[in-house]
DNA sequence: ATAGAACATCAAGAAATGTTGATGCGTTGG
DNA sequence: CCAACGCATCAACATTTCTTGATGTTCTAT
C-alpha cells in the first residue's frame, strides 16, 4: 500500500503539502542549483524575507531541504534522502497499483 | 529545471496539493486494488458521501483520477497518466539537482 | 409517472494556511 | 561595546481549504 502506516502516511502528507506551493517549487527550483543563502533567494525572487522563511521553515520541517549556519548566514539546499523518499514512494504507487480492468460491481 | 513553465509549474502546485491529504491518500490507496464506486469508498471508509465526494474531485480535478459513469454509479480509478508525470517530475528534481559541494558565498 | 438510489453541488461555518510589517536574536565589523 | 546585518518569529489579517447537512440531478425499477 501507498500508506502502510499512520506514520508514513502523515509524512507523505507533509512532503505533498511542502510541494504543494509556487513559491516553495520556485525555491526548489532555485536549490537545484546547488546550496543558497536566504539573502540571495530573497534577492532573486524579488520577495520579503520573511515570506521566504516561512516556506524554507515549511519545506525543512518536511525534510525536502537541509540549512547549515556559517556566520550570520543560512545556507539552505535540497536533502537528497528526502528526494529518494519521493521517488520511492511514487514508484510503489505504479508498481502496487492494479492496472488492470475492473472487476468491481454494485449491483 | 523542476518547473520550466507557469504551466507547469501550476500543474505540479495542483498535483502536490491533491497529495497532500489524508483522506486523498487513503482514497487512492484503496483505489490501487482497482476501480471503485463511491458507494464502496464511503462503506469501507465510514466517511460522509459528500465529503468523499468533494476529494474525489480535488484528486479528479488534479488529473489523478478518472471517472466513468455505469447507471447510477460512478467508478474511479488511478490515472496512469498522472502517476507517468509524478514520476518525471520526482526524476526530473532528483537528476538536475547539483547534488555536489556548495560554490555560493555570500560575502 | 413516481419513488428511491447514487452521486454531485451548494451554503455556511470551522480550521488551516499564507502574507505583511514589526520585533527579537545571534553574529560580526568597527 | 555597539551598531548594523542576516535571519527567525510573531501578531494580525486575508485567503484557502475542509466539513457538514441540505438540496439538486440523473438514473432505474416498479
Amino acid at each position: 500500500m501507498v500508506a502502510a502506516t499512520r506514520k508514513s502516511a502523515e509524512k507523505a502528507v507533509r512532503l505533498f503539502h511542502a510541494l504543494s506551493d509556487q513559491t516553495r517549487l520556485e525555491l526548489l527550483e532555485r536549490l537545484q542549483g546547488g546550496e543558497q543563502c536566504v539573502c540571495e533567494l530573497t534577492d532573486a525572487m524579488k520577495a520579503a524575507q520573511s515570506r521566504l522563511s516561512f516556506h524554507l521553515k515549511v519545506l525543512k520541517d518536511a525534510g525536502l531541504i537541509l540549512d547549515r549556519r556559517e556566520g550570520r548566514w543560512m545556507y539552505y539546499s535540497i536533502n537528497r534522502d528526502a528526494v529518494g523518499d519521493l521517488e520511492e514512494w511514487v514508484e510503489t504507487l505504479k508498481r502496487q497499483t492494479n492496472w488492470g480492468v475492473s472487476v468491481s460491481r454494485c449491483d
